[in-house]
DNA sequence: ACCAAATCGGCAACCGGTTGTCATTATGTC
DNA sequence: GACATAATGACAACCGGTTGCCGATTTGGT
């Protein structure tokens, strides 16, 4: 890479910034669209973390699944418990480190979310191809590859 | 919109966890990449919105740029003031609100990584095509304005 | 069974950013 | 020129997240 290519290196800068503004965009419309739900973005991401996972899940599961820490994942979690959408389990492998699962209240909140979600991502999706959004996805896999790939 | 449709709500769905991703990934990176500078991601974006303005800027106007808010711009701008990269001037336009420039050694390091950057991003996009990388950003345009428009 | 190493929860401090408030300064209208 | 309104800087509080530390627990190897 002696010779650098302008164009593909404007065209790669151009999506880092692209990312960057749909992000806080996305961070923004989302803590308003479940605000009527009494969530924020950050409540919804965990919930929608233990709902996939299936099964109640310990702190650091919750954490690792959703690429963060697991301080940051329990500092939600404490709230997500004051709010009665989660509830922690006894877990037999584990004295110090409950279950924590959705509450019958957290599972319906989720699920209501859930379905507006679809919806909206549907009708956002309307105007460009299933084959366009894929290939879009495909893009952006490939670039998160190659950033893991440099963290050695 | 009835008849929801799964595939496109799926992938419009995958692609914004991938910008989520994405985001993580891009400023623990550029956090990393601007180190050796004594930067961070959110400064290297401050000297970045100065340098692209061409002229020095009030705190106000370099918030516009970012796409960010006034407290949050001053607040970096304080800092970069106590390493030397910026410089406050007189605004004759307006006696409480002075120009941020940045000094000889502001432009240095910006120029430094700037070049190290536009390096490292056609290295990343060198397994796909300059068509792959635009066609990719224009979606994610399409969906900014997406949300855009329904911000009201 | 023992013991070192890893894991876990809790706490505190910090980072980057937002929101809100207040006093001060510009701006625009009459 | 007077005056309501907007813009600006400063400060504080908060949110979501990370890092660092500590003591307690669990795990794994011997």
């Amino acid at each position: 890479m002696l010779e650098t290519a302008p164009d593909r290196s404007q065209a790669v800068s151009d999506l880092t910034l692209q990312i960057f503004q749909l992000n806080s965009q996305l961070l923004a419309w989302g803590d308003r669209f479940v605000a009527p739900d009494e969530l924020t973005s950050a409540r919804w991401q965990m919930l929608g973390a233990i709902a996939l996972a299936g099964a109640p899940q310990t702190a650091p599961q919750i954490a690792a699944r959703m690429g963060t820490t697991r301080q940051g994942a329990q500092k939600q979690i404490r709230l997500l418990l004051e709010d009665g959408l989660l509830a922690a389990h006894e877990n037999a492998a584990h004295m110090r480190s409950p279950l924590y699962g959705l509450t019958p209240q957290g599972a319906a909140v989720y699920e209501r979310v859930r379905a507006r979600w679809q919806a909206q991502a549907a009708a956002w999706g309307a105007e460009l191809s299933v084959r366009d959004w894929q290939a879009a996805a495909r893009v952006l896999r490939h670039l998160s590859a190659e950033i893991a790939a440099q963290e050695q």
